[in-house]
DNA sequence: CTTGCTGCAAAGCTTTTGCATTCCT
DNA sequence: AGGAATGCAAAAGCTTTGCAGCAAG
């Protein structure tokens, strides 16, 4: 097991001040893909002075450390991830919105030489889409 | 070689008005990902008067239509894909969010019956992620 | 005549930014 | 005290919406 969120930020020299321990707790836990918003408001459940704006910096903070993976699945706005592990993927119902960790093996096919174009390659992510049982019949 | 976007929207019985031909136009010819707004940059050098929402909503009706594929590569804007041919991926700058297609011949690993949830499944795509070569040196 | 498309402007939602204040060593 | 983090409010970027006018069958 993977250790969470919170012990790996005290593990870095990161200040954990109160609002940012709360964001990181709010982000504890498996399959949770949440939204900045979403943050903010199970936030200020716990710490109710807490702003916006500390929410977004803290969060594109964490991304900008790694210790979050910030999820582009529809356009709308982003979701953040705290399992950062690698070939884990995500299965997005295009109704709700709602999201599923996948946990492959193996990883997605390489790409050749002349499919790169010269760039230095990163990681590959791979978004199931699909139709959730409530979302399937009208 | 698919036909073209325009072949395409003629086939099918879509009204082309003027503002609607020149939006997929626009959107024309292979590796083409753009915004709305460039979409309707390069529209109104064409037809001056066509206005944002139009772009907007033909945008939406073509999506719909299923006859271009919204992207949402980096959590700004999305962007427009008039190649909607299967096991079609793309590979992406972080840095500037240049998008280049990725045409395979293999789909993504399948999922087991537990991983889908009880969804019912639609595509699968794949981004990689990646850094440009004007991108890597600051 | 009737339906649907367009343009304009306003509103909506998400995210970022500037600055004064507060917090913590 | 001094540097960093926070809160507030305003601004910025992207997209949708309501409505009046226009075009097309």
């Amino acid at each position: 097991m993977h250790p969470s969120l919170l012990t790996r930020l005290r593990d870095r020299d990161y200040r954990l001040t109160s609002q940012r321990r709360v964001v990181a707790q709010v982000l504890e836990g498996p399959n949770v893909h949440m939204t900045a918003d979403a943050v903010h408001q199970a936030a200020t459940d716990i710490l109710p002075e807490i702003s916006r704006a500390t929410v977004y910096s803290t969060l594109n903070e964490l991304t900008q450390m790694g210790e979050l993976r910030e999820l582009s699945l529809d356009g709308r706005s982003k979701r953040y991830d705290p399992n950062v592990a690698p070939n884990h993927h995500h299965l997005v119902c295009d109704g709700c919105g709602q999201v599923f960790d996948v946990q492959h093996e193996v990883a997605p096919p390489t790409l050749t030489a002349d499919e790169t174009h010269c760039m230095t390659l990163g990681r590959a992510e791979i978004i199931y889409h699909g139709t959730c049982v409530s979302c399937t019949a009208p």
